[in-house]
DNA sequence: TCAGTAAATTGGTCTAGGCTGTTAGAATGA
DNA sequence: TCATTCTAACAGCCTAGACCAATTTACTGA
């Protein structure tokens, strides 16, 4: 890896909580004893501590130690999330139908929010996500083709992040979100369930890997009664 | 000052900038000169640089320099934003109509949403709110009666969170928003003037103060055309 | 004059420490 | 047994450098 040390060191310290190996309320080892085991200094650690505790998953306390701060629902709506992760929020079974799946030429938003180079592909993606059954939205994802022509259809639909993370090292930074409302096509309101002109939450979100890159550009559509958004502020 | 150095300099920083010394788009002194101007080593000076840089003050570019920034809307948005605020972001002009104002009795949902007692009222208040003359969106906020009884409408209406601020010394804490989609009314169609059917957001906000105490709830009912949340995860 | 190159400047990262104040727990005394 | 005091461990804060990579500026030769 080419990243700085304290990122590196950040993502570990997070994938060992992701994975478990520190609970949440626990505390994690002392700054002076981290640093030791990563061979970096003080410093460096401190960096990647830092880095955690900015994006709440770490908490410090003064002469105690730093700890793994247990996240609260909203609370995880800061992070990436993704739409199974928040059905499970909700206590929901999530599925999804793919529509489509297929290289293309990007469109003219696509080139702009995705910085794409001339003559570069996307790949396109057209799903319906539904929870308990019923359908809850319509998204079109698109992902520059440079990115991903090493890995399966497979590998893509099921855990796109995952697989970013862990087959090609890349890790998910900040993401931008537009929300807005419109009412349903004709098309949509048939994939939705819903009639035509139904109210529809729409989303854009366009995220970024931590190197700055943007890498996924989203466009989903809601159905305004059975969808809603819960942010904490 | 008892408070950290990088933090009495991160105060003095942002000083500088609102007084006017360092200007949007200009280029602030290099680390290693304000670390000496401010007798500190330059990682001390670093972390008050990061914090601007955070907070979306300042902007730091690899060999060039680091810069005022000129704040973009979404960052605003992190904060407890009035709509005044927020139409300044945008260059519109903010205008606001009041529909009705009174103390009356709570519905169920605003007793549950502000834990009132029994035979406690509320103040209501409805609302049209403009941007550059066009209606932007139709407001409905309520705050429990013992709380604003010894104010008057004037101080509720041009600037409640500043007056409670001075007159009460009660502080905003945290707020919980719920973001959904819906349908213009008849009624509401006429109050923005557009179609009954059209897409509207609807955001619901629940305010606590920062002993957390709930103090205010407010339905919100936005053009879907005419306006977008923008968040930054 | 202009293009290409070298040097200086800037922020980014990192080291190897030091000192301070807080905290939890052990030792001590009533 | 209970309260107090002491102590070791901890995170917070800070220093005075170092080297790197990106960018800008200055210089040099055609």
């Amino acid at each position: 890896m080419s990243s700085p040390v304290y990122i590196q060191i950040h993502n570990q310290l997070r994938k060992n909580i992701e994975d478990g190996k520190w609970k949440v309320g626990e505390k994690i080892p002392a700054e002076r004893e981290l640093a030791n085991d990563f061979s970096v200094s003080r410093m460096t650690l401190r960096q990647a501590i830092q880095a955690l505790v900015d994006e709440g998953i770490l908490e410090r306390r003064v002469g105690s130690g730093t700890f793994v701060a247990n996240r609260k629902v909203q609370e995880k709506m800061s992070g990436v999330t993704s739409f199974t992760e928040l059905m499970d929020a909700m206590g929901k079974k999530a599925a999804s139908k793919t529509i489509s799946y297929h290289l293309t030429i990007p469109s003219q938003t696509e080139v702009e929010k995705l910085k794409l180079g001339p003559d570069e592909q996307v790949l396109r993606m057209e799903r319906v996500r539904y929870g308990n059954e019923v359908p809850i939205c319509y998204e079109i994802a698109t992902v520059p083709a440079s990115l991903v022509q090493q890995f399966s259809k497979e590998e893509i639909t099921t855990s796109f992040y995952r697989t970013l993370e862990e087959k090609a090292n890349l890790y998910p930074g900040h993401a931008i979100q537009h929300i807005s409302a419109t009412k349903a096509t004709e098309k949509i309101a048939s994939y939705l369930q819903i009639k035509r002109g139904d109210a529809l939450l729409r989303m854009t979100q366009l995220s970024y890997l931590q190197d700055g890159r943007p890498f996924e550009y989203v466009h989903t559509q809601y159905v305004g009664s059975r969808f809603e958004f819960v942010f904490e502020k």
